[in-house]
DNA sequence: CCCCTATCCTGAGGGC
DNA sequence: TGCCCTCAGGATAGGG
């Protein structure tokens, strides 16, 4: 479900809502997510106060000037919620996490079960961001030629290359297809093939893609939601995902889709080359 | 090291 | 109705 603008969405609404809150009773489901949850260590985190809700790429902190602080990972179709205590029970609630002295109380609701949470020191988090490639929300123009290197370096498809956290985050399946619109290139190109002025056009196109979406609070086509419960309102901005056979934006083409590594690619034959 | 496949799960929607 | 198929915002173990 959420790529780097829902998650970054979903880190803006919680943060609004959890900042200066003290964590109260924890309760989980049985139900294993995606990983088996050390659920011992993250009861720990009662009491303590959340001082920020963050985010890297696709994982979210929530912060605590203590240690340890929170890592989550919505996984295809995680929720984080902050709702009343006594609104109804959603199916699928794997964690609920009383908010001390409020009425309300934070909610993980994930039907598909391939989230993950995880309760990290400040030193295992720092690893975990070492491994990761830099944030297109935050990309540093000293990072891009080591970005492109790495992307040139590679015989894999382009948009393969874009999904792949460790050469970059935030982008996903819904963000690479549109991105590589955007820059008119065909997703199936290999990263090896594409050029030092193409890559800089691709990564632009990119950056306003996703700032775009975030603007928009995010894509719902199904079931995501921000921390309040409220819808993404970007479906309507998508060029080319999900509009297989409808035509082209730009030059009336039926869309066609196709398959990278199990995953639907989008794209315009005549636009994109 | 790089790359590819299969897999973890539930639910929605379409065809028959 | 029901049954079967495909598809869905992600990530990772394991094989070659």
């Amino acid at each position: 479900m959420p790529e780097g603008p829902e998650v970054k969405t979903v880190a803006r609404t919680l943060d609004q809502q959890l900042k200066n809150m003290r964590l109260g009773n924890f309760w989980h489901s049985d139900y294993k997510l995606r990983r088996e949850v050390n659920y011992q260590d993250i009861k720990k985190l009662e009491n303590r106060v959340i001082s920020s809700v963050t985010c890297y790429g696709k994982i979210l902190f929530i912060n605590s000037e203590e240690k340890p602080i929170l890592l989550t990972q919505l996984g295809m179709t995680g929720r984080l919620t902050v709702e009343e205590k006594t609104s109804p029970l959603q199916a699928h609630t794997h964690i609920r996490w009383d908010l001390l002295d409020t009425s309300r109380e934070l909610r993980y609701v994930d039907p598909r079960r391939f989230g993950l949470f995880e309760a990290c020191d400040q030193e295992t988090k720092k690893n975990i961001l070492n491994k990761l490639g830099p944030d297109l929300f935050n990309l540093d123009t000293k990072q891009i030629p080591e970005l492109i290197a790495r992307m040139q370096a590679s015989k894999r498809a382009i948009k393969e290359i874009l999904l792949d956290q460790n050469i970059l985050v935030g982008v996903g399946n819904i963000y690479a297809s549109e991105a590589l619109f955007l820059a008119k290139i065909n997703p199936q190109r290999l990263g090896c093939d594409i050029s030092n002025k193409l890559y800089k056009i691709l990564i632009k196109s990119a950056q306003q893609v996703l700032e775009l979406a975030y603007k928009n609070s995010g894509t719902t086509f199904s079931s995501y939601v921000d921390a309040f419960g409220t819808e993404g309102k970007n479906l309507d901005f998508l060029q080319v995902f999900q509009r297989t056979n409808q035509a082209c934006y730009v030059c009336s083409t039926p869309i066609v889709r196709i398959t990278q590594s199990n995953r639907s690619t989008f794209y315009c034959e005549v636009c994109q080359k």
